[in-house]
DNA sequence: GTGACGCCATTGTGATCACAAATTTCCCGC
DNA sequence: GCGGGAAATTTGTGATCACAATGGCGTCAC
């Protein structure tokens, strides 16, 4: 499926600034994809209006691709369209903030669990790098990093369940914390987090889903609990 | 949010055919809610194509909103674009409908569950009203009512639990198996059904939350075990 | 100084046009 | 009769234009 001829019609040199060149995907798979990073790693701050427009420009697209994109996104929770027609990440409440955390412990040491058949001593290798790196980024402050190890360590196992429709739904569900994330380390920092991936990893070597699925249970938990604390604590929701 | 002045710039009357006038809703959420609805009822058969045009033929508008209603269900799952840029129910297979099973019962029973604080009398009482029409359209034969009463059960109940994001799981998740429901009860009929609804409604009258659960638990386990034994024993599983 | 009213820019929505890829159709050659 | 390739149609994708609604901003009256 390859990309439009691009013909930039304007008399403008036509750049894209911030979208890698082509890589064969359609302009709207590909601002998908950038919005939906943004949108993970804490890009797009809750409350602050998205535009079409806007958008747009950024990425060196017009507004048509940007429109599908933010149509997905918007279906899958991670952004919402309000009455007066403004594009916003959406607020946490403490009722929302219960039901993700309810449908990930439901969903994500499931996912965890039937990945284990699948995972070779290379992947486990792979999955501890991962989280190497995510103990660098910790020490070093660096929350963007973290954000993204953290984000990859979970679905380097996940991906592995070969459960696609699973998956989806987990993707859908992180896609609806992740801007709160950013919220809760920015106001905190990420030295004083202790996630349990090492057990994640032991239970991974020694073969046993107990183990396995209680880590990734503990993790959640943990990692949802500092949130929440950060998040929700305050006397204007946001 | 008025609807644009639908100006009907070609010569033609301009009658919409299938879509309600008005109502005060964006052209592309009227689209999005009929296809859905002949999505989650049966109305498109699995593997066939469906197209952009066509659609906005069928329901009166430009290709425009049907794009946008498109790419919101494949965004839920319920569509599928395919390499060759075909949109199509998605075929469902053995290892799917297990992740669909898994899935509705980590989250269905509860949300039922957390439904039963705030089901009045009079909730119930209409639920029962609607479970009156399941039996009706069931002896009658008429899987079109049958299906649309199942839906309007168990969604009267869930969206009584005040928990929109879970809520949007499950739909996303009854988008997938729908499409298979009509093939199942098309092939077998709905006469042999003994769900479990009698049990749900006898649960939620006695304010019992586990048997509620148990209850859904097991309508779910029978609607999916019929719809499996249906559709994934053909030899070609479509 | 302060409030309200009106004007203008911005924004989402819908329609139409253009284009390339894919599919179908049709015709010719064997 | 039957396969194969070229032409024509169909289809998704992207861009541009038009429009109504919303929000922002300045101005004027008091």
């Amino acid at each position: 499926m390859k990309r439009q001829s691009s013909s930039a019609p304007t008399g403008d040199p036509g750049v894209p600034i911030s979208l890698p060149p082509d890589l064969g995907l359609t302009a709207h798979e590909g601002v998908f994809r950038q919005l939906r990073d943004r949108i993970l790693f804490g890009g797009i701050r809750p409350g602050t209006a998205v535009t079409l427009r806007g958008l747009a420009e950024d990425l060196g697209v017009s507004p048509m691709p940007v429109r599908e994109a933010v149509r997905r996104l918007i279906a899958a929770g991670a952004l919402e369209l309000q009455d007066n027609r403004r594009v916003v990440v959406p607020p946490m409440s403490r009722e929302r903030f219960d039901e993700i955390l309810f449908a990930r412990r439901a969903l994500e040491p499931e996912l965890a669990a039937r990945a284990l058949a699948h995972l070779t001593a290379a992947h486990i290798d792979a999955i501890e790098d991962i989280d190497d790196a995510i103990d660098r980024a910790m020490k070093g402050g660096d929350t963007e990093s973290y954000m993204r190890g953290n984000f990859q360590f979970h679905f380097a196992i996940y991906e592995r369940a070969g459960a696609d429709t699973l998956l989806a739904l987990v993707e859908s569900i992180w896609l609806q914390f992740g801007p709160f994330m950013r919220m809760a380390y920015g106001r905190i920092g990420t030295s004083v987090l202790e996630d349990h991936h090492e057990f994640a990893i032991a239970a991974m070597r020694a073969r046993n889903v107990a183990d396995l699925k209680a880590a990734i249970d503990a993790d959640i938990g943990q990692g949802m609990g500092f949130i929440g604390d950060a998040v929700l604590s305050r006397k204007h929701p946001i």
